[in-house]
DNA sequence: ACACGTTTCTACCAATTGGTAGAGAAACCT
DNA sequence: AGGTTTCTCTACCAATTGGTAGAAACGTGT
């Protein structure tokens, strides 16, 4: 029986891979993750996946780049459509975040993996969003120095901002320990609560 | 030739590869720690480990219930050390959650591991915290209600700081990209601008 | 019709995985 | 001493891993 091949665009293959195995790496972890899983999930044999990408590295490094892209646009396009005070701006970033995080947990499930990388693999993410973390640091020294913001190593806050947001968005697990239900409702609920706690953390 | 044995107390061998194991799974995760490893890490045979720890999955079992038990001793001991202020008292339990979590990385990496566990098996887990997390939040309340802390939905908040605690703790890594370094200074800035924003975040 | 580059495939491979079977020490008990 | 239980080992095994070699299908230009 000869194999019928589904017509496809030119390169749609590739970006199919590459989707896939950014969803498949950010919820379940880069190495519980095999080749084979990836192209079954698209529906393709693994050697075409290693076709497109010579080695599961090259396949992981590409897909930290697109994360870490990804990632930058959500903030800067909120950071550009917020109010100038920095509470409100602070506010619209948490919220985009919060919302990429809560529509594609890959996203920030990579991030958090940053950790357990091989060293220097996560140089592509760091390298990405270093810039953004550099001016999301200066912003905030500024407003501090107006007195916008509660004073504190502006540094340390943006950390901190980051690791409440994350934490909170890539755990709905840890989060029925405490009852917790991953509906509307409780989302709707986390959401406003993580807001207030950020608002309430950072006021001068 | 005959492979000398070396003489250990009865059960020793058991709970080094509890420990071994316990230190390995938090810092690499579960998937990434094969049995070779641990074995060869405690220095004995991958069949040693299964004779102690009938499969891999009993082994995790364990270490999750361990590493539960240690997290409750580490928050209880700091809950009854500190004075009745909510605020004082919320300082004590961070320090101290902060603290082991820099001292035992892989306490706080198995909780926040929690989410990519096969279902059911973070059961362990969260049975031995749920108790904890119930007083907190049971606690939480009642000072809200004296205005001794900011209002807010208790469950959500407990949910906050404890994805702050283990965010900021458990991404060395990540925090490299705001130019941090792992060093005393650096760790003993972390830990004062967490308590900080702790504090400002739940402030009445 | 044919050649040629692109894309996907089948067929393998060595290494590693969790796990089984059973032998051989060591300690403990009459 | 001899027998039994406790503990650790060597020797395997089937399944899965990332990856190689190379053939077949496809589109395109001639």
């Amino acid at each position: 029986m000869a194999a019928t091949r589904v017509v496809t665009r030119r390169g749609e293959t590739r970006s199919r891979i590459l989707s896939t195995a950014t969803e498949l790496f950010g919820t379940r972890g880069l190495d519980a993750v095999s080749l084979d899983l990836i192209a079954s999930e698209v529906g393709v044999a693994k050697q075409t996946v290693l076709y497109w990408f010579p080695s599961k590295d090259d396949l992981v490094q590409e897909v930290l780049s697109a994360v870490a892209a990804e990632l930058a646009v959500v903030v800067e396009a909120a950071i550009r459509a917020a109010s100038p005070d920095p509470l409100d701006r602070l506010e619209a970033v948490v919220k985009a975040v919060f919302s990429a995080g809560v529509r594609k947990p890959e996203l920030l499930g990579l991030v958090r993996e940053i950790s357990r990388l091989p060293v220097g693999s996560a140089e592509r993410l760091t390298e990405h969003l270093r810039p953004l973390v550099g001016r999301a640091v200066a912003w905030m020294r500024l407003e501090m120095d107006a007195g916008r913001l509660r004073r504190g190593d502006p540094t340390m806050i943006v950390a901190l901002v980051y690791a409440t947001v994350t934490g909170i968005a890539t755990e709905p697990e840890a989060l029925r320990v405490v009852g917790w239900t991953a509906d509307v409702v409780g989302l709707r609920r986390l959401r406003s609560q993580l807001i207030d706690f950020v608002r309430a953390a950072l006021a001068p």
